[in-house]
RNA sequence: GGGUCCGUAGGGUAGCUUGGUCGAUCCUUUGGGCUUUGGGAGCCUGAGACUCCGGUUCAAAUCCGGGCGGACCCA
């Protein structure tokens, strides 16, 4: 693509997706079309979560002091905290902070519900807007200063071995999700310095965007025992003892959104997937004067017919030429337009026009044609994950020449590396190309640092990042 | 955090250097009408803007200062 920030910025209010010209800087309103988009999107990651976790919704506001308590998060946070100073007149006793993220807001809680290891595991998230006073230029749905779809989840355990099968978990939760959603991911260990503030480790999912820009669309968060500590989250368990509880958390944001318009989009619009879109199927009748009762009416049959298999269908019949409707349902990413005129009728076919390609296919008015849709359907899922997977794949690049990747994050590629591990020489190698280590991918033992001498521990991926 | 640039109808733009000719250009959008409708139609007729506050001046879209908003570069 030619020029994605430019496109991205453009299609979004294009295609009714979010209308970022609300008078504060970095905060939008999600339109119509996009919200339809986002409550889909955000209905898979509730039937993944709500296997094993419960949905709850907490208040938006947190004290001063609770957000204060955990030194090394609120370092992490405290430049980007919106503050609640005044009650009408009257300056409040305690400022309230809009929260960044809800640890400190949940946590004390916690600590109060856990009394017994029969209370564990604790696995809670909720769905909810979150402020942060983002000092860089803001993007919209990729750096705003109101996360207005921050999923979070919260978990607590007995034991540390539990709150790790909690993040591989985490993993493949997030794994299924973005595969429904037809998205290729990167799952790296973040390094040391660009960690969860308060965490143990941090494990990410990153996307490369179209330009080779990098996303992070996924966190998950081992928080060990630091927070238990500060909120004194403590149970009695079996033995009698009193014991801290290990924790983990896990995000994910409007960034998702951002990934499946980026990741799917084209040129001439849009490329939603089935899973997410308003219209799987959008019918486009073909209107002359004469027999137009007639086109409309079965344009009705159809979707009544189409409707009953559960997929969602609307139908174009606005008083204008039909080369209009189709560049505009191509701009807004339908799945499947279906093209039906008097000719059609006569012969009892419809011309089925897949979004991601070009092709237009015949099929018959009968009894079959939910169960033809549904395949065409499964097979631009089936696509569009195929064609993100390859992308990924073309645009990771492997190299042993520290040198050589400067040019090659230039041409919109991730890189792989071999690295020691030493944060001195990660954040020398950051310096040194300009760009941000991702993270960790797998361990290795043979070969060496790319730039050291020291024996290579990790497989490690750098790029250039959003 | 430091720097550079920018702000004209809903969107994109011309005009700004050298203040007056601006009653502000063009494309898109949009109301009404006619005519059309199998891949962005055409014609007629309307609508719609100088980011805000202050300053300089006989006169400001144009020059100066600040706020707000935006883009980019460096750390």
């Amino acid at each position: 693509m030619e020029n994605f920030d430019e496109w991205f910025h453009n299609i979004l209010e294009q295609a009714n997706i979010t209308d970022s010209r609300y008078p504060i800087k970095g905060m939008a309103i999600w339109m119509p079309y996009g919200f339809q988009i986002r409550k889909h999107t955000m209905e898979i990651i509730k039937k993944l979560l709500d296997k094993d976790h419960e949905e709850v919704l907490f208040p938006m506001l947190i004290p001063e002091n609770e957000l204060a308590k955990e030194g090394i998060h609120v370092k992490g946070f405290e430049d980007e905290v919106y503050w609640i100073t005044k009650g009408g007149q009257k300056d409040l006793n305690e400022p309230l902070a809009l929260r960044p993220t809800s640890e400190t807001a949940i946590y004390p809680m916690y600590a109060l519900w856990i009394r017994s290891h029969i209370d564990l595991p604790k696995k809670y998230y909720q769905i909810v807007n979150t402020f942060r006073y983002e000092t860089k230029h803001t993007r919209p749905l990729i750096r705003v200063r109101e996360i207005t779809t921050f999923k979070e989840a919260h978990t607590a355990h007995a034991t540390k071995e539990e709150s790790d099968v909690q993040i591989n978990d985490f993993i493949e939760i997030y794994k299924e999700f973005f595969d429904e959603l037809g998205i290729a991911y990167l799952i790296s260990k973040r390094p040391e310095w660009d960690k969860f503030p308060g965490a143990d480790y941090t494990m990410a999912f990153d996307v490369i965007m179209p330009n080779g820009k990098t996303l992070q669309i996924g966190t998950i968060h081992n928080l060990g025992q630091t927070f238990a500590k500060t909120f004194d989250i403590k149970f009695e368990d079996k033995d009698g003892q009193h014991k801290l509880v290990y924790q983990t958390c896990a995000g994910l944001s409007d960034r998702v959104i951002a990934s499946i318009i980026g990741i799917h989009g084209e040129e001439k619009g849009l490329i939603l997937p089935p899973k997410v879109s308003p219209n799987q199927v959008t019918i486009i009748p073909i209107l002359f004067k004469k027999g137009k009762e007639e086109v409309l009416a079965k344009c009705g049959e159809i979707k009544t017919q189409l409707e009953n298999k559960g997929l969602r269908v609307n139908i174009d019949d606005r008083d204008i030429r039909p080369g209009k409707k189709f560049f505009d349902w191509e701009l807004k990413g339908t799945p499947i337009k279906l093209e039906l005129g008097p000719r059609d009728l006569e012969n009892n076919i419809t011309i089925a026009m897949r979004r991601d390609e070009e092709e237009k296919i015949e099929i018959a008015l009968d009894d079959n044609l939910a169960d033809k849709i549904c395949e065409l359907l499964d097979k631009t899922s089936e696509n569009l994950s195929k064609s993100s997977w390859n992308f990924q794949n073309e645009h990771v690049k492997f190299t042993e020449n520290i040198d050589e990747i400067p040019e090659l994050v230039e041409s919109e590629n991730v890189v792989k590396f071999k690295w020691c591990g030493i944060e001195e020489i990660g954040k020398e190698i950051e310096e040194k190309t300009g760009y941000d280590i991702l993270g960790i991918q797998e361990e290795i033992n043979e070969g060496k640092c790319i730039a050291s001498d020291n024996d290579a521990k990790y497989m490690a991926l750098i790029a250039k990042t959003y």
